[in-house]
DNA sequence: ACCTGAACACCGTTCAAGT
DNA sequence: ACCTGAACACCGTTCAAGT
């Protein structure tokens, strides 16, 4: 094996956007939002912190960018199948949002923070795109299009966010720990006085042997219920 | 006038962490979540920095302290009138996170954070028990009362998140600079591809004349009637 | 118990300089 | 055009020391 030693030459153009993109993404997913300094950046793609921002500029940009380029994905990712129905279309949309949390759970808080910050940008539209154009499908009367959009597209992002769990929640590591982190809510509940708090109490049962992804299309499930019944 | 000038003297538990917390309100309003820093804080309370980590703790502690006590006061405020339907009881929740967002914009961003860092926190119960125990009263079948609620306060939390542009917006800063906001995005839409963005383009009409509280209003009522129509 | 503030480690960002 | 890396300003947090 020739030595990989070599001095600490000039690079020419080796390094790209896409390199630093991909670098960033590894280093969330290591570390959640915490892990990406321009420092740690820096020494993984062994450059120096100017090339960041030559190539993708500010660190909250970067952050933007790569938040831009996973969702991208998981909105593109098109299951090969046959033509689907456009309830379908939207299970799909949110699956694949849910799915791309699952991996980068860092993504979860960026998707919020997106959308009280740029709330019209290129993640949300591209989300709200994708989500209201079955809404001619539907039948749903254009007078109540953006309603009825936003509907799913909010709760599909809330949903998504406080599913995933263990992204950026400090001691949630592992499924055990998600599993031990839902009970022990759970169980908060229970003590809860049921005079404060006769709502959590009566669901507390239901957060134990519920499945996440069955709850989550439930819920789209009664939103287009209800959007079915105004059209 | 007497002098005010008194050497640095030590002050004797004038510090509470209700002046801190009051402080923080102050310096987020002031300057969004980069206006609070620890040193801001020991200026404006004329302290030292340990004194902020004895009464609250860490800046992100402090931070969710104060999302606490924003969101408390808005779930605590009632309108003084006559006893109101659930309906209502869910509108008076809901505008009152509207109307505190809109006071405090750098809440949306923090209600997002708490979403995903600690979903079920004080600041999420506390929304999900005042909507939730509201599905008793209009009929609901209890096995779904989780998502009928978990809709409501997605919608909720993400409209308002979406809504209130200008908090953490940079460059858009006044009523003006809002409304301006929204016409650029409006136009934005318009210029899109019809092609790749059917939706927005359709939809970009409604977004110039609209009026936020009253769409936020009709969401909530969509949503209300699809869950009326599953009791 | 409550407070001080220097000290520490660690940030993001800039920019003159190099090729 | 692309990259380097020292330098800068500014963070949050700690902790020995004071009262």
């Amino acid at each position: 094996m020739a030595t990989r030693a070599r001095r600490t030459e000039r690079r020419r153009q080796v390094l790209s956007r896409e390199q630093i993109i991909d670098a960033a993404i590894e280093l969330l997913d290591a570390g959640g939002e915490g892990g990406l300094t321009v420092r740690a950046l820096t020494d993984r793609l062994a450059t120096g912190s100017g090339a960041i921002y030559y190539h993708v500029g500010t660190r909250d940009e970067l952050l933007d960018t790569v938040t831009e380029t996973v969702v991208a994905t998981a909105l593109d990712t098109k299951p090969a199948g046959a033509p689907a129905t456009p309830e379908d279309e939207i299970r799909v949309v949110a699956l694949g949002l849910f799915d791309a949390v699952a991996v980068h759970p860092w993504v979860a808080t960026r998707l919020a923070v997106q959308l009280t910050r740029n709330p019209w940008g290129p993640v949300t539209v591209g989300i709200f795109e994708k989500i209201g154009r079955q809404m001619r499908a539907l039948g749903v009367p254009q007078a109540i299009w953006f309603v009825a959009a936003s509907t799913l597209v909010h709760y599909v992002l809330g949903a998504v966010s406080q599913t995933q769990i263990g992204g950026d929640t400090p001691g949630v590591e592992s499924v055990a720990d998600r599993k031990k982190f839902l009970e022990a809510a759970s169980m908060a509940w229970r003590e809860l006085d049921p005079a404060d708090y006769p709502f959590m109490h009566a669901i507390s049962g239901q957060m134990r042997e519920h499945d996440d992804r069955e709850q989550f299309l439930a819920g789209i499930a009664l939103i287009l219920d209800g959007i079915a019944n105004l059209r």
